[in-house]
RNA sequence: GGCCCCAUCGUCUAGUGGCCUAGGACGAAGCCCUCUCAAGGCUUAAACUCGGGUUCGAAUCCCGAUGGGGUCACCA
């Protein structure tokens, strides 16, 4: 047991989540740093965002601000992070209210933007070449095109290699890039990767590949590897779609001598029709989640279900952020690509509602009901929403269903047909006799109080000798224009005497004509 | 096409050689509860891709086939 605290202590857990800023972000993606960060978590660790802007043209201005905004939504706290003065270095002058004020406030040493951080990349490059591991190529973009035409023509495998190269004394005072020189050009390169296993790669398939590119930016093999390594990144968790690139990080590390870091990858996540996951499965972006009403905790939840379980048994399915964090682990994270099912998403949606206590509740719902028309302008109306909440709470999946259930308690409903309140078993008059009575009744309760009146109104019923469904269903229609509603009493409670009386009247002047 | 990864109910998964006539969850169907709708409870249908091995014994290990996915840029 102190063993195990010893170890605890001294190994600190280290994941971050690189997102490139092409626009916004990827639910996917979400899913991976949602797993970074369980991680890091789980052992008490850090957490980080590194952006990699390494690729100027792809650039999209304000993804930045997208994904801080992503985790303030989610309620991911980072422990690293591009701060206000690192995002307004960047070209379009971005900024985010919520990014950190000091992007290295824990001791990870930033920036955390990497066209920030060029000079290291320079750096580590010519330490390779000097070192022999790497070597300076300037074949043009269009020279390399031919080449790979060429070859491909012949129906051999492409891949660049230093002999293949046009010229060999590259002047390195003029643009050139830096390559790769994978040695030795046999045998293979071992990865153990947290859930793939042992993979190897025939070095033989690995090519030389560009590290530092003509115009002074790293590629991602380079920046990755020598970022992790100098913010102290312990665990590598990445979308699957890297593990063929894999082997040359795995070089770069050997190369540079560094301690290599555990690598995780993640298997992608898929449509219904099972291939990647795109716009046509439906959203795809966080954002779109969140404004079709879904809750962060449910997403986080649900992303982080698919692909991995708690498993040995442990059947469970709904999970508090802190359960979460403390049964992930990344070695139960699965191996098969998952595919995206849009209605468990629902249900597990509608449980986290369910679980929210009312008031909570009712603050998410608020915004979801403004933009659909319901006006909590004034105290009375806010009062009066807050008090229909409870009764929907185990009645809608998603925030935005909350407003369909209540809009008739805020606005004006559709004037009455008398067809419609003639109860299939009950004839014009019996109906008018019924509202009529009913409307007597309500006027002179004490108090709307929803027991007190069902079981006054379950009193008239049998006077009336009507069974009490039916007499509801036809003050349902009544009082609220609808055939589906929240629990009858507590609708009525809620919209008040007024309301009720009103639009109980104007149902009786109908049958009356 | 080369290389790499993957393969249990429709979907997410449990399962690491005997506890599996394969468990849970979503969805579906039915029943109960019930003022409608939900929620909740109970029940049912529903899977180890195929073929060879190894073994007393395989969903679990090995080989092969098939099928899916990824990747082959001065993109990440």
């Amino acid at each position: 047991m102190a063993e195990r605290v010893i170890i605890l202590m001294t190994t600190s857990v280290r994941t971050r989540f690189a997102p490139s800023p092409t626009g916004d972000m990827h639910i996917g993606g979400v899913r991976t740093a949602i797993f970074s960060w369980l991680t890091a978590k789980r052992h008490d660790g850090l957490f980080f965002i590194r952006i990699e802007d390494t690729d100027q043209d792809r650039r999209v201005p304000g993804s930045c601000r997208r994904i801080l905004e992503t985790f303030d939504w989610l309620g991911i706290e980072l422990d690293g992070g591009p701060d206000h003065a690192s995002l307004q270095l960047m070209s379009s002058d971005e900024d985010y209210p919520g990014a950190l004020e000091d992007g290295s406030s824990r001791g990870i040493p930033g920036s955390f933007i990497q066209s920030q951080r060029l000079p290291h990349y320079r750096e580590w490059a010519e330490w390779l070449v000097a070192n022999g591991c790497a070597y300076r190529a300037n074949e043009t973009p269009e020279e390399l095109e031919h080449m790979r035409a060429d070859v491909i023509a012949r129906k051999e495998v492409w891949s660049f290699r230093e002999e293949m190269r046009l010229r060999t004394d590259v002047d390195s005072s003029q643009p050139h890039v830096i390559r790769l020189r994978v040695n030795p050009r046999d045998g293979t390169t071992h990865l153990h990767d947290l859930v793939k296993g042992d993979v190897c790669f025939e070095n033989a398939n690995v090519d030389d590949t560009v590290l530092l590119k003509a115009d002074g930016y790293p590629t991602y093999h380079l920046a990755n590897v020598v970022d992790d390594h100098l913010q102290g990144v312990t665990h590598v968790i990445r979308g699957d779609d890297w593990l063929s690139s894999a082997p040359k990080h795995v070089l770069l590390y050997k190369y540079f001598g560094w301690e290599m870091p555990k690598f995780a990858h993640v298997p992608n996540v898929l449509g219904e029709d099972g291939r990647k996951l795109s716009k046509r499965h439906g959203a795809t972006g966080v954002f779109e989640f969140r404004d079709q009403g879904y809750l962060p905790t449910a997403v986080i939840n649900f992303l982080a279900m698919l692909g991995w379980a708690p498993g040995e048994g442990d059947e469970q399915n709904v999970f508090t952020i802190p359960e979460l964090i403390e049964k992930f682990s990344e070695d139960h994270i699965g191996t098969s690509p998952a595919v995206f099912s849009y209605t468990k998403l629902d249900w597990l949606n509608g449980m986290h509602i369910r679980r929210l206590p009312p008031a909570e509740l009712a603050q998410h719902l608020i915004p979801f009901a403004q933009k659909a028309g319901i006006a909590l302008d004034t105290p009375e109306r806010m009062e009066r929403f807050l008090r229909a909440v409870p009764l929907i709470q185990e009645r809608i999946k998603t925030l935005k269903d909350a407003a369909g259930l209540i809009d008739f308690m805020f606005t004006d409903i559709p004037p009455v047909t008398a067809a419609s309140l003639i109860d299939k078993k009950m004839d014009q008059a019996a109906s008018l006799k019924v509202l009529r009575e009913t409307r007597e009744l309500l006027a002179q309760l004490p108090d709307f109080d929803p027991t007190i009146m069902e079981q006054a109104m379950r009193q008239l019923a049998e006077r009336l000798t009507v069974k009490p469904g039916a007499l509801f269903t036809i003050v349902r229609n009544v009082v609220t224009g609808k055939s589906v509603t929240p629990p009858l009493f507590g609708t009525i409670s809620v919209m008040g005497r007024e309301m009720t009386l009103e639009r109980l009247d104007r149902a009786i002047d109908v049958l009356n004509r």
